[in-house]
DNA sequence: CAGCGCAACTTTATCGATACACAAAGCTCT
DNA sequence: AGAGCTTTGTGTATCGATAAAGTTGCGCTG
């Protein structure tokens, strides 16, 4: 392995003068930087990324935990990510916390472990409730869910406002019996009760109620979830013409459980998600959905972490994610 | 930061017992070992990766270099691969490729200079005739490719078996005239011309020869690239009454595509993929396809690189995953 | 009971890069 | 001409953990 002293021998300085070069910082004069810059070019030095984080404290990496990467929606989202922290120098660690709050709560004790520099958390176990979250004293910032209580960064969905959008463009469409489809816990605040709240504000809005018995828990926040509760809501003998689907994954698996049933998307029902996976755009029929912007989101995630990480001390911050809604075939 | 000597003066032993505790090596007696545990859950002690590394030479992560993390497949895959290598003690670091060849030399150099103990290559750009893979000294295992020279170590997908037997399939449920939508290169031994060559097979086995114009190439491995080659598919005016598609996802957009323009599946023609990718279940129809063993493939080129990291000596090996036909709706 | 073997600990020297203090040379200005 | 700056570069101590080479002390054999 080459180190920086063998350049330096190389090129005739000292190593600090090759570490100046290395990093590009000043009071190298030109000659010598080329000369150096050459040394090291010949020799085919690389940096030691762990004896520089042993000194320097940092280590160029962040950490970032979602529930489940094969899900269309995280790895999409891990995308951005990694390309976002790539800009700024940044490399992305991905945890996997299986949807669970202990899950997340040991990534970021882990985090914490793997001296990453900071953690970017996905979470949609832990809620605002949990009181260890806030303990950490340590750059995180919090991506998709609700509320945290101002006590760390967070980029959030427009959960509620999305969700009412989705709901009025069904009724809209003179859709009459809108059922939602949404996750299993209705307690605490977390995407799946922000979503609800967003279904129930677009009925207030038209002076409606709608009827409790139209409210499907899925078990799982998955395509087989979803076509379960498909399933269930088409042998409920509800008049259902409409459905709001928590998120498109589970849509997904919504309109596979309909077809299953020999319901047709969107002559008998039509169908909204929430996400704007790749594949909405794909599926037959094409789903309609909230597409918030997920790029931007990735960005301003990105963004926070590394100012936090250069600047421990500053106020927490919330940002809510611009959303288009994507009227497709299953709206129709 | 809590370091070992603090634990070390806390336990009133030395910081080399306490290294000795924390690594679980023999030679420390019950009482201190009991000692220095609890002076270590008392002062909430972490190893510092950093100094560990430094010293020892080895970063306990594994590079996972991928085109796409965003794609089901390669979503998928990272989540078993990461779930692979933790059961190993090793950490996993997401790289992306962006399908070229550069981005993937780029991957290793990466690797290389992060210190990350060894790699895993899902390659789609690089193949055998790239020399400069093999100047690597370096544990890297390619994934999902076929035939590196055996100088690399190689988990393959059966590609070449599995769409022969894809394309048996369709012929099998009596289709005549059956399309293929591969990608864009037929030229080296890549996944692309593989499975061509398993469609070419699954003919020349009954003495057919399939019709030159059948084949279809799309511009770009995704829904998108699928989709577009649908739409030339059917403006060709060709009795087709059976695809193969080289990919889940390029069978997404076929799929789509040929919804676009009024063809129903496996009505007026039937389809199938590769890759068993967990939307292919789920569509509408449901996708028929080649599933190659996911966990399998990740479990062996976990072990793999493993293995190559603690013996870099050992010869090179191959080994193939075995498959299983999913026949879905989309054949029916 | 000398002396060997062994288990249980400790000491010491590093791994490679960098922060910090300091030195030498060149330049300006009164 | 020499004080005061700036520019450019050099030593040295250190980050935290660990491999390797000591150092005890104790039991046991011949």
């Amino acid at each position: 392995m080459v180190t920086m002293s063998d350049v330096a021998r190389l090129a005739g300085v000292s190593t600090m003068t090759v570490s100046n070069v290395v990093n590009n910082r000043p009071g190298v004069s030109g000659p010598v930087r080329t000369r150096v810059q050459e040394a090291i070019r010949q020799s085919g030095y690389r940096v030691n990324t762990s004896a520089r984080t042993l000194r320097s404290g940092r280590t160029g990496v962040i950490g970032l935990a979602v529930p489940e990467i094969g899900r269309s929606y995280f790895g999409l989202l891990a995308a951005h990510v990694i390309e976002q922290a790539g800009r700024l120098g940044f490399h992305v660690a991905v945890e996997q916390t299986g949807a669970a709050a202990d899950g997340e709560l040991d990534a970021i004790a882990h985090s914490h472990t793997l001296h990453f520099d900071g953690l970017i958390l996905s979470a949609v176990g832990l809620d605002s409730r949990d009181r260890r979250l806030a303990e950490a004293d340590y750059p995180i910032v919090m991506l998709g869910e609700q509320d945290y209580g101002g006590r760390l960064d967070h980029v959030a969905m427009p959960n509620e406002e999305g969700t009412r959008a989705a709901t009025a463009h069904l009724i809209e469409r003179g859709c009459r019996r809108v059922a939602v489809v949404t996750g299993g816990a209705l307690e605490g605040v977390n995407v799946v009760t922000r979503r609800y709240q967003g279904y129930l504000a677009a009925h207030a809005d038209r002076g409606l109620t709608p009827d409790p018995a139209l409210r499907f828990a899925v078990t799982a926040m998955s395509p087989e979830g979803g076509r379960d509760a498909a399933h269930r809501l088409a042998d409920s003998g509800l008049a259902i013409d409409g459905v709001v689907c928590v998120t498109d994954t589970v849509a997904q698996g919504v309109l596979r459980g309909l077809a299953d049933r020999g319901l047709r998307v969107p002559d008998d029902i039509r169908l909204v998600g929430y996400d704007d996976i790749p594949e909405a755009a794909m599926m037959v029929p094409s789903l309609s959905t909230v597409a918030p912007d997920h790029r931007w989101m990735a960005a301003t995630a990105v963004e926070l972490v590394v100012g936090r990480i250069h600047d421990g001390g500053r106020p927490a911050s919330e940002h809510v994610a611009p959303f288009e809604l994507m009227a497709r075939e299953s709206t129709r």
